[in-house]
DNA sequence: TACCAGGAGAGCG
DNA sequence: CGCTCTCATGGT
């Protein structure tokens, strides 16, 4: 690993950054000269891949790059993950359709802030939605000469401290005093995002949902993006039509059937297994707004 | 114009 | 429990 200044490269096979970075599960990237640029916690960070490595720049030096690795998920062997997949056809079709797409391991409070904004939007009006959010409550940050100002995500006890009217000015709509009170018990205590890695899966999950306006979809959202629950498997209108289409065609399956099939059939690694069926979709029944 | 978007919550029989 | 409706906003 060389380090100069704020530049850091990482050797790493098989990392689809593009998919990683569009599949709808972190929502600050964009694609900007040929790099992905994004804000990690207090970092502005531009990334280059090629077949073998990450390339990473930061504004301000940089000693210890752990954060980065922790984010990008460097450590994890994909084809150690993909040999937990079942064998079956839609799941060959999903990999082979986007190779090297990896999970991200974001910050609870923006993972679980994002996903509330994320109910019945398209991917391009919640990084929209997002966006104003940061620009309007999020601290600003360093950026290198030439770069366009950028700003952290909002902490929780920012938003706490803000009205329903001046979120809803961000288009968020019905979803801006969810996030507001979700907001208010997490700069409360009355939640402890942080304390939820250290409990059981289906108990952090029914915690996560006590929160007005995270359902069961967005809790696994959480649990998956943020705390590294594998397992987790988010049922979305595009995962629900994958599962109905490729494995029960011409045989209308219920919504609670869908997660019973989802947990037995694609193993430890069932999280995935659902970003790769999630992109396969999204890849082969593109809709205009959301590939300029 | 009607319909949809990485849902959740409330009301109904 | 299972179904339907509404919520706000922007796009096709």
């Amino acid at each position: 690993m060389t380090v100069e200044a704020s530049t850091v490269t990482f050797p790493v096979r098989e990392y689809n950054a593009a998919a990683t970075f569009t599949s709808g599960q972190a929502f600050r990237w964009r694609w900007c000269d040929n790099a992905w640029i994004g804000v990690i916690g207090k970092h502005w960070v531009r990334l280059q891949a090629d077949q073998y490595s990450i390339t990473a720049q930061t504004a301000e030096p940089v000693a210890d790059w752990g954060w980065l690795a922790d984010y990008l998920q460097l450590q994890v062997d994909v084809e150690d993950v993909l040999r937990t997949f079942p064998d079956d056809e839609p799941i060959r079709a999903a990999v082979a359709a986007c190779r090297g797409l990896r999970l991200l391991r974001q910050d609870p409070w923006e993972c679980l802030a994002s996903f509330i904004l994320s109910s019945t939007k398209q991917i391009s009006q919640i990084q929209h939605i997002i966006s104003l959010l940061c620009e309007r409550y999020g601290e600003p940050l360093t950026v290198p000469v030439g770069q366009g100002p950028v700003s952290a995500f909002p902490t929780a006890a920012r938003l706490a401290g803000a009205s329903e009217a001046e979120l809803r000015a961000c288009k968020m709509g019905f979803r801006a005093p969810y996030l507001l009170a979700v907001a208010r018990r997490v700069e409360g205590g009355r939640i402890d995002l942080e304390r939820l890695p250290a409990v059981p899966f289906e108990a952090a999950r029914a915690e996560l949902m006590t929160l007005p306006g995270v359902g069961r979809k967005i809790a696994d959202c959480v649990l998956l993006f943020a705390y590294g629950c594998s397992k987790a498997f988010p049922v979305d209108v595009w995962v629900a039509k994958a599962i109905q289409e490729l494995y029960f065609p011409r045989r209308r399956v219920r919504f609670s059937q869908l997660h019973e099939f989802a947990a037995e059939h694609f193993g430890p690694n069932a999280g995935y297994a659902q970003q790769y069926l999630f992109h396969y979709m999204r890849s082969s029944h593109p809709r205009r707004v959301e590939r300029p």
